[in-house]
DNA sequence: CTGAAAGCGCTAACAT
DNA sequence: ATGTTAGCGCTTTCAG
């Protein structure tokens, strides 16, 4: 790697100082036009850049932000990160991406690994496995901004970004009314995540509109990947008197379902409507094409890193905001009997 | 943001100098075994960690590397991104993923946007839109290390792994083939780019295998995007006398042709076959089930960081080298007559 | 065994 | 209008 142009080779070229090389770089008033336009063009030739390093340590930030995703690979994370990373380059930053790969672990590495990076701020979704949250206390301490997403914690203290999740279940489970079912089952994700409880609760409250009882066999738990889930959907399959509708956690959880409802011969939707959550690009790939809570994640993404660059902007320390943002129930096949 | 703390506050602290930290700190045998022991203590309950600013001035490095892929969202750039992410954290370098949008300017502008921040190395997959490659001259220049992947050009000068796409074309022409199909047709994408050529390529050549006459007509071009392939797809089905199979540069085009023949009402496998490539993760969730050529994506991404990481060790600038990885005809439903 | 000093690239007072 | 100096946090000679 070759050493980058400095202020100082320009300088020493010219035969003038380092800050007037400086100064005219920024077309500082002092400096004499002829001089300027002189080091200006040298400049240009050699193809000065400054030296973020320098800057950074001079000025004491890296322009640099950081995210922790549970995994990198899942096409709502993407998009998100998608989000973020054109709002942080339209303001100048970087985007440093991590994975926690859904473990609690991980994620304390990666936090830890991001403040020692020195990056302004964070931007994260906590991992299925956290329940303890003190490792944000390096966070907090260090005065460093952070926004949650999607999974979130400790909302008094720190920023986040959620969409509307009792409402969307809630619609979910009205849905599946309207159209027929009667014995509406939830697989849900694992129970200290906000996203569970919430959409449980739209489920429970969904259900008192419909006048349904709530039936405890037909609220099952599962984990993010596609064997616990499938393991959940057989939990229901077995019940010796199984639900005519199944929504899931997330989309992922559904599709491990719809899989093990096909395997088995039970038509979808005749026998079972099916409905995702999350609206991943591929649900209407499948068949029957997911009806699918549809999330803003390329806006949420964005509006995450806005948050967050507002605060980094302020000197004042902002409370903590709140950002919820709606959802929009794509209606497909799944679920149309 | 608070400050971090810095040796010198450690020093402070204990009334030494800020050389003595340093050496404490790294176990340096000329410091007394107490102050050692003192300054670790010290340290560790500080929580001080070294500024990789400090460090990346003074070493002239960041340990930073930069990813320019086409699009973050899609799964097999994700994925790739998990492979060299994992890889690059074992040897602690830290990742700035950027995107081009499959845009020639935008990647321009991600290369020196990547230079600018000195990474010590770029891994790249090139856009669909770029033809001229002079804007990897400057990485040149700079010997900043850098390794193509998938989509390659100036393969003398850099390095570089794909996947060994003649073979891989030729396979899926031959299974058409076995499988009974004689009308075999190819959606290739933007001519300019290596995986379209070589695909082609080896579509030929497995034609040849089968004795097999080649027909203009069902070689359609497309841009790997879903309204480009649902336009070469119409193309093939408008034909006065169509294919009974059809695979695609990638999975993209072969799913917006999967719903242009379902929407036409014509049967897969019966009428027509269908291969994907790339593998995508969904190619097993869509109906029927997408044959396709597996690509080891997190493979690809960590040998492309591990060539890079061995180049940036190495002092001596190392030859180009070319790794070719194999793929892996995965037989689902849409091509099984 | 420990400290002082220089320098990585840069900016911003503070001279001249 | 331009140069000098100090300092951001760190390592590494070179002195003691």
């Amino acid at each position: 790697m070759k050493k980058h142009v400095s202020l100082k080779d320009l300088a020493n070229e010219l035969g003038v100082s380092i800050s007037t090389v400086s100064r005219a770089l920024k077309n500082h008033p002092d400096i004499s036009p002829e001089v300027c336009d002189k080091i200006q063009i040298l400049a240009k030739e050699r193809k000065y850049s400054p030296n973020p390093l320098a800057m950074g340590l001079l000025k004491r930030q890296t322009r640099t932000i950081g995210v922790i995703v549970p995994d990198i690979v899942t096409h709502f994370y993407s998009s998100i990160i998608n989000g973020i990373e054109d709002e942080a380059e339209k303001k100048g930053y970087y985007v440093v991406v991590t994975s926690s790969n859904e473990s609690y672990e991980k994620e304390k590495h990666c936090i830890q690994n991001l403040m020692n990076l020195r990056v302004e701020g964070i931007i994260t979704c906590i991992s299925q496995d956290t329940n303890d949250y003190s490792h944000f206390d390096t966070v907090l301490e260090n005065e460093i901004p952070l926004v949650f997403f999607d999974r979130v914690c400790r909302t008094s203290e720190f920023s986040s970004i959620v969409v509307n999740n009792i409402e969307a279940s809630r619609q979910i489970t009205n849905h599946f009314f309207q159209t027929g079912s009667k014995r509406i089952a939830h697989i849900a994700g694992p129970a200290n995540l906000n996203i569970s409880k919430e959409r449980i609760e739209g489920y429970k409250l969904g259900l008192e509109d419909c006048n349904l009882p709530f039936d405890e066999s037909l609220l099952v738990y599962s984990n993010l990947d596609l064997s616990s889930a499938t393991f959940a959907a057989k939990k229901l399959l077995d019940l010796p008197y199984p639900p005519d509708a199944v929504f899931g956690v997330n989309d992922t959880v559904v599709f491990a379902a719809m899989k093990e409802i096909k395997k088995r011969g039970i038509r979808i939707p005749q026998d079972i409507s099916l409905v995702g959550f999350t609206d991943d690009f591929h649900a209407s790939f499948v068949e029957p094409s997911l009806t699918s809570i549809e999330h803003p994640t390329y806006e949420m993404g964005s509006k995450a890193a806005q948050l967050l660059l507002r605060q980094l902007g302020n000197e004042a320390v902002a409370a903590p905001s709140q950002i919820v943002v709606n959802t929009k129930l794509i209606i497909r096949e799944s679920s149309v009997k």
